[in-house]
DNA sequence: TCTGGAAAACCTGCCATACAGGTTTGCCCC
DNA sequence: GGGGCAAACCTGTATGGCAGGTTTTCCAGA
């Protein structure tokens, strides 16, 4: 697998890609924030000298980034920041096999350490009744694997969260796609029940140690948790 | 600031989406790789009942995201990963002030004190090249801010890339546009040579440690880096 | 038989127009 | 002043058309 990875130059004279460009400026000339609303496609139309289907295509890419919000009827407004492009993006490099799965976990077992971390720091009562909820969902599930991964998908998410720093549940959330595709394979690598509750407990273990405060145990559990999740995968021979 | 971050459950039943996953779909089911071609518009038009306005806006969001190379008179592509998107993403956030750049400061110092690690572990001969070229030619430049920006970014890239998982590259690429944009700030809180010039010399030692093949030393150099960075900016009054 | 190159076929970028619904605005009546 | 309805506005989708770029085909000449 090659590690390439660029930017077009997007000197791109496209009209579309112009427009967007258009579009953008106009949303940090006049500071707009989420929710508020943009200029019709036919306003734009004329303001910009193009074509309606030049407008359409623009405002098509913007929300196909979720940079904005489009409805029948509605103007478009801008949008809160989303994750689901991003997370678009990283299941396309797994499919074109640009990406491993091995090399996801390196890099939320890199995010998600510090995620942790942050969150036994910085957690509200909310945050770690939420976190709590997730983890022993887990444990009642536990035989339900497609209710086990929701919740599981949702406790990092939440961690993320409470980490108060929203590039951070940015990252976290990119990687749902692909968890949702892969995260079968690792449970199916714990066959035995004993296995299973093992790898829940250290999502207790972990809502514990944020609860309580303490950072480093934190940080160590998450740690433990993708090293066993990688060991399993490994085992189970995907490489 | 809130942290809020979510992904709409694209429901979304609107024939472009609708068209996105069918195109998606037959990337996937083809096992497609970059540069392999896509069927005609035309052809999709007619193969998914739905007119040629349709999968243009579906191609075109494919392209906005970069999962697709488009080009007039041929046909579409599959694309390399390719950060682009992602780093529209973020700019968008922090220009409706959703993202701070302190907060980004935070996500790099994790992300770039382990590809710092992973870069003096696995870089080739080729790779110490270019990363001392870019930290060499950002001394030689010092008086030419844009010059060393330029190959500030780069420098950081080609470690991402060094660490050999692209998914590290996308992510720092993701912040190469709010970089862009917010670098010439913490610049100029270095006002004297001296102080400008100690902080390149941290990339000077940075890029010798990862030749060296010294992984703690280079993460702890990009942990100093970020530190100083950071402090800059509050010193400046960037909160 | 092979090769160079031109024409034909194909394809995308962009435009104008049309119409079916959903949404917003504003006005009128109570 | 408030409620409700109609008009104005807006987006989603479709059709047809043309300019210009690209690929394929095939013929003429070597």
């Amino acid at each position: 697998m090659s590690t390439a990875v660029s930017a077009k130059h997007s000197d791109a004279a496209s009209l579309v890609s112009n427009t967007i460009g258009e579009i953008t400026r106009h949303i940090r000339a006049h500071e707009l924030g989420p929710g508020d609303r943009l200029p019709s496609e036919a306003a734009l139309s004329r303001q910009l000298s193009v074509s309606r289907t030049v407008v359409r295509e623009a405002f098509s890419s913007l929300a196909a980034m979720r940079l904005i919000d489009l409805r029948a009827g509605r103007r478009a407004t801008v949008a809160e920041l989303d994750y689901g492009a991003m997370s678009l993006v990283i299941e396309h490099g797994v499919h074109t096999e640009q990406i491993t799965v091995q090399q996801i976990y390196d890099v939320r077992r890199t995010i998600e350490t510090r995620t942790a971390m942050l969150a036994a720091l910085r957690r509200t009562a909310d945050e770690v009744e939420r976190i709590s909820t997730h983890a022993l969902a887990m444990r009642e599930n536990f035989q339900l694997p497609e209710q086990v991964m929701e919740h599981d998908l949702a406790f990092h998410l939440e961690i993320a969260k409470a980490a108060k720093n929203p590039v951070f549940s940015l990252i976290v959330g990119a990687f749902e796609r692909v968890s949702r595709q892969t995260w079968p394979i690792g449970w199916r690598t714990r066959p035995s029940d004993a296995e299973q509750l093992e790898m829940i407990q250290i999502h207790i273990d972990l809502a514990e140690a944020i609860e309580t405060g303490d950072p480093q145990s934190a940080r160590d559990l998450m740690a433990r948790h993708f090293d066993e999740s990688v060991k399993a995968l490994l085992a189970a021979g995907i490489a």
